[in-house]
DNA sequence: TTTTTTTGTTAACCTTTACTTAACATTAAT
DNA sequence: ATTAATGTTAAGTAAAGGTTAACAAAAAAA
């Protein structure tokens, strides 16, 4: 089920509810971590910068509305979403955790399918996270780290030059590149190396992965696209 | 009550429904525009471009998911925000609802104050729109970043010529640029070529998008109208 | 080191597409 | 009605990219 790379920290003070949350995430394709109280929840947010916190609100130590105010005060996590799952369903409670900064707020007793529902719902609006080191398009992951290029349950080592020219056109796919524009990032300002090269660099990269990926937007450059 | 400038449609088939929803938002400071049916409800987004819509579900001609899934096919929207407002309150519409691209799912009977908090909620997230690169007009989305045009539901890839002549007539609609002016800024002043060359490539944007558009100002030049 | 293999670059040629033009038709203005 | 401007079409031309093979350079292996 390893779909999409978005990470969830479950916090809550009910071992079994983290684990019920938990294992209905894991099962939709998300990573997951999970911590006690809100002052283990911040300490883990800081190391696993999480794309989304689900909190709950009565906890031990620091309550669910003071972490989420935390959070919110640190820029590290102006882009995280927050969502409140709470047994807390008056009215007044839900505005204060919305007001506090939380981008949803839940009413227990959890149901699965509806808690993916929005979850999914949240998580589609956020840009496609920026981890440096490894970036991951369609089918593809780019690891820099080990210049591996995953695609398709196979993994490939590819030369140099093609590695940097398929991560230059991956990390934004869509955009088109300028030919100068590759020039400069793939071969730098100091090397002058003739026009048909890049092309030739494309043609192993089509060779390699199929013609579909790769577009030629003519007198302009090339894009990837997915 | 200006404080903030979004824009928001409110789609109810019940006129005292949307008064009642719309003099709240009002009184947030919200723009505020209304329909009163789904097909009604995209042609008023589709003038006001609005950056939430609230939607009932029960709606006569086409009901709020339909809608809803209208709204998303169509690029101009893939930014806007939706949320349902209705009496359904079970978890399979609800679950639904989200599931046809919605971002939030709110039962009725309406609370003015938790309303506004989802509201808010949903609105502080948007990026400021009007995102460089690219160029909305119309039913036209020219985006200069990925060399497309988005026209009705469908992409196009045109030519360079093609594609920089529509971007500059976009670019300031209803404006009549010289045939001169169309010639520097799309050929530039080195090249020099005849004066049909110009209206070779009008006649294929037009093929393209129908004659509607591109209006001839004869002895100027053209103009792009919407 | 020398040899072998892999990677990078280039040149020559081929293919495709976009662009331009010329000739003629049509339209709009005076 | 006449004229000037624009519309249309098809054909020719130029430009851009694709392909291949040969060679050079670098890296790895012996």
């Amino acid at each position: 089920m390893e779909k999409n790379n978005f990470k969830i920290l479950v916090v809550d003070d009910e071992p079994d509810i983290v684990e019920f949350i938990a294992y209905n995430l894991k099962k939709e394709g998300y990573d997951v971590c999970t911590a006690n109280d809100g002052l283990d929840g911040i300490k883990i947010a800081e190391k696993e910068k999480p794309d989304l916190i689900i909190l709950d609100i009565m906890m031990p130590r620091l309550d669910g509305v003071e972490t989420c105010e935390h959070l919110r005060r640190n820029p590290m996590f102006k882009n995280t979403l927050i969502v409140f799952l709470t047994a807390l369903g008056d009215e007044q409670s839900e505005i204060k955790g919305l007001n506090a900064g939380a981008d949803d707020y839940i009413v227990k007793p959890i149901k699965p399918k509806l808690l993916l529902s929005r979850i999914n719902a949240l998580l589609r609006r956020l840009q496609p996270s920026e981890v440096p080191g490894k970036n991951q398009i369609g089918d593809f992951i780019i690891d820099m780290e080990q210049y591996l290029v995953h695609y398709k349950n196979e993994h490939y080592s590819l030369p140099r030059k093609e590695f940097e020219l398929l991560n230059l056109l991956t990390s934004k796919p869509g955009k088109v590149f300028h030919r100068d524009e590759i020039l400069n990032k793939v071969w730098g300002t100091e090397v002058i190396v003739g026009d048909r090269t890049i092309d030739v660099h494309i043609r192993k990269l089509r060779q390699r992965f199929g013609d579909d990926h790769i577009v030629t937007v003519k007198g302009i450059g090339y894009k990837f696209d997915s």
